[in-house]
DNA sequence: GCAAAAGTGTTTTGGGTACACCCATGC
DNA sequence: GCATGGGTGTACCCAAAACACTTTTGC
């Protein structure tokens, strides 16, 4: 037997390879989605994810990371990681075309300049897409739900400082079911995620207590609840 | 702005597209992986993933479960996933290559007919690898382990029926650290992943209660503990 | 004072581990 | 009987939800 690499292929239709995000945003206490809407081709006036061709130099993250580029400010963008290929040889017509989807996230309160034929779309009401991009948003979201219970990836949707209230909406609206923020504070200090900043803001028009300032501990990606079940031994 | 597809490519580099997989099975109480060794090219007697060249008419998972069909009978593949994309440009020596990594099971009662060049090898004293197949091997080592934790996948490594002793061990060796019997019945069972068959085995030489079989409830994947924590509220 | 919002203390619950003890067999 | 391995019952423990109650502001 020989590694593939070394017998050069014949009959393998060599696919093109693109690089497709589902960037992920809290905004009007909905989880949206950033999409764009074609003008042309097949699927006219679907809308479709960013993204597009892997080229020669790079690797698929940085390539997904150039071509948002164009889309948002890379400062905003604070978390990126592939979900999966999709590869069903129809999945695009004409020529053969693999696809890395990826997740990327934005926190709330930024508001980045976008190109006109883009918008915010929310996830749970997606307009017509394209291709099988609607499996990729789905693929997307799910996934953040996921590492919502487990990782500290909240530091990704949340500003860099924000109140407890704000990050309860941020959980809620991404995870679709009421989070209580009293629980949401103690899940998270006590995996050590969490962090007051001592300061406070000042309270709303209609009174109450001023809330005080949290931060994440970390803004890189960790895993909080390690293994939560079929914990190794103590001993 | 124009979708990928339908603008042909100038600087592309199209790359080509391999599958490769991580096979995983319990052999001597060890967790190993299926290798064969390069008997020439680049990295001449290094160990190497199973897997080829993604085809025209195949999706990657398609192209995996064919290309795996020529070392081990597909019968004996319990179970199939995606991992990730390796994509490093100067990943392979050569024309670029990109890989989807996949995670392949075989269950511990089987012993597949395998070419000679290949031999199981165990995950934890791998020998020396070709490329960045190393990486694949511990990805996949990794996502095993995670999904033993929240998932019936177990079903895939068991046999169609065991006695709880042998599901120790399995478990055992794949997460590196001793599962006791008695709770990963209770976790199991509780979850409905496993079942009594009502039926029992003959004791050992040694003497002994003569253990009773069990199976899984399902031989597909299924998540038995979807949140851990974060739980959406009761009420 | 009173309403409103934030934050803390305490109870309850559920699902894990740990471990003592009982069960069924070979010799 | 006795050693050996299998299986159950129970205690313990931790981390989550639920909720009552206190704190701090605006008016």
């Amino acid at each position: 037997m020989v590694h593939p690499n070394t017998q050069p292929g014949t009959d393998h239709g060599d696919a093109g390879h693109e690089v497709l995000a589902g960037v992920l945003q809290i905004r009007n206490e909905r989880l949206q989605v950033l999409l764009w809407q074609r003008a042309q081709g097949p699927h006219r006036y679907r809308w479709a994810l960013p993204g597009g061709r892997l080229a020669a130099t790079e690797d698929v993250e940085a390539s997904i990371r150039r071509q948002l580029a164009e889309k948002v400010d890379v400062q905003e963008l604070t978390h990126v990681e592939q979900l999966s290929v999709f590869s069903a040889p129809e999945r695009v017509p004409g020529r053969r075309i693999v696809a890395t989807a990826f997740l990327g996230l934005v926190p709330s309160n930024t508001d980045p300049e976008i190109p006109a034929d883009t918008q915010w779309q929310p996830v749970g009401h997606l307009p017509a897409t394209a291709f099988d991009h609607e499996s990729i948003v789905l693929a997307a979201r799910d996934r953040l739900r996921a590492k919502l219970s487990y990782t500290n990836i909240g530091f990704a949707l949340a500003p860099a400082e924000f109140t407890l209230s704000e990050l309860r909406g941020i959980y809620s609206a991404a995870l679709d079911y009421r989070v209580a923020a009293t629980n949401l504070q103690r899940v998270l200090s006590r995996r050590g995620a969490l962090q007051a900043t001592g300061r406070t803001v000042s309270a709303g028009p209609s009174g109450g207590r001023p809330p005080a300032l949290f931060r994440f501990t970390s803004r890189d990606l960790q895993i909080t609840d390690p293994f939560a079940v079929l914990r190794p031994p103590l001993h």
